[in-house]
DNA sequence: GACGACCACTCGTCCGATCAAGTGAGTGTC
DNA sequence: GACACTCACTTGATCGGACGAGTGGTCGTC
């Protein structure tokens, strides 16, 4: 009508739109009604199923709740998704030419129990493990160790000792048909080993923070193990969520 | 028709679901294009408009791909968020009277300098206090204490020593405008103090997973705290999430 | 062969109507 | 006071239609 180049987004999304910001700025308060669909309608000009639809868009979005027969109320802005430290995925990503890191070992070794566990093949099978500390302020602050069956680290540099220069998932990624879907953590608080005392200059009886990350692919097999060690004086994890 | 007493699901959802089979088992395989609207109106025997909305539910859920013009094509299996154990949420939800859960304590107490931190206020303050224990098969395996500033437990029965059957969270807002909007968690392993070890009845040198929790209302003040202590060698806490 | 008109098919949006069902306040009876 | 009833108001589900617009093919013309 008054022009005909503008672009103009669908009346339903209008609404969201201005419902959001009326949630934002505080003319819908927290916690109050919001006009009923009828009194919406008559504000918007539009058919109760727009109205209807932009209301549903911000009840799956978390904008609003409604109750039947009751009203649909205000919940907030969306507090969108949870914020939290994902040292496994870190500890695939990162590169060992960043930082203070110092790669400690790199080669054939004999599966742990956990980590065997874990890839689901027999204790003490071979794997390549890849091994490196780094260093804080000059201390050693994380102990983080790499487990990868034959056939996924053969064909890449995965066991030799020289250092790579980018992540271990990218490495993978660019060399191997391999697509990481989902990561799994499993995080536990426990004593140091004399291995890990040694490596992370420790006193006897410190307490870690152990993490066993697995990284699977989309058809939940594992493909390879992360074991991150923490001193516990060291480090804290963060992690922020929705309540509800 | 069939039956009187029988409780259906709204027709949209039935083919929500419908198609979430489908697509799960292979019937409409990733890439390929859904049946068009009018014949999945044809197959349900549903107007078009009921069609419609199952579709942009699946389309915002990550199901499928809605192009305009050439079809509806199937994306795959959404993968979801992060799944993981809120100890935090968990420790504000769970009534006291569930499982073998034992008041420990309840009433005013000095804030320590991490709680005091946490709800921003000087250290020694006095907060209220309500502390638990939790048995697994008879022996303690988890310490929870939450933490309350005075105005916010006043008028509440927070502060008192009887069994209080429902969340904290629940009994909060029943009671008082409180309206938790996030938690953020601090985790960390250390060494369990004297009095630690009394409660949870482990030996001197135990590791402890410990977990400060803060409650936030949407304007990120602090409502309460909870601090949980887990003892090392009985707990993992498990954490999966989509690698990308 | 290149181009354009046409057309069948698809999804995108919007409307207004109907019936159902939950909620809460008020009203009247016992 | 307790209870049942009514009624206004609210959201929930569904329908069928209408129009618009993007896509991709066929087909005829040049």
């Amino acid at each position: 009508m008054m022009s005909n180049l503008e672009f103009a987004p669908p009346k339903y999304a209008q609404i969201v739109q201005a419902i959001q910001t009326r949630i934002e700025d505080g003319t819908y308060p927290v916690g109050t009604m919001l006009p009923s669909e009828a009194r919406l309608v008559r504000e918007f000009g539009s058919g109760r199923s727009t109205v209807v639809r932009a209301l549903q868009i911000l009840s799956m979005q978390g904008w609003i709740e409604r109750e039947h027969g009751r009203g649909s109320f205000v919940k907030g802005v969306p507090a969108h998704g949870a914020e939290r430290s994902h040292a496994g995925a870190s500890a695939f990503d990162a590169p060992e030419n960043a930082g203070d890191t110092t790669v400690t070992a790199a080669g054939r070794a004999a599966a742990p129990a956990v980590v065997a566990e874990a890839l689901n093949v027999p204790e003490n099978s071979p794997l390549i493990r890849r091994q490196r500390v780094i260093l804080d302020e000059g201390s050693p602050s994380e102990l983080v160790t790499l487990w990868f069956p034959l056939d996924i680290a053969s064909g890449t540099d995965l066991g030799d000792t020289g250092v790579i220069a980018i992540g271990a998932r990218e490495h993978l990624q660019a060399l191997k048909q391999v697509r990481p879907a989902r990561i799994t953590e499993r995080l536990s608080a426990r004593l140091a080993t004399v291995e890990e005392r040694r490596l992370l200059a420790t006193e006897e009886g410190a307490p870690v923070l152990a993490i066993l990350a697995t990284v699977l692919n989309a058809e939940n097999a594992p493909i390879a193990v992360a074991d991150i060690v923490l001193p516990g004086d060291l480090h804290e994890l963060e992690d922020s969520y929705p309540a509800t």
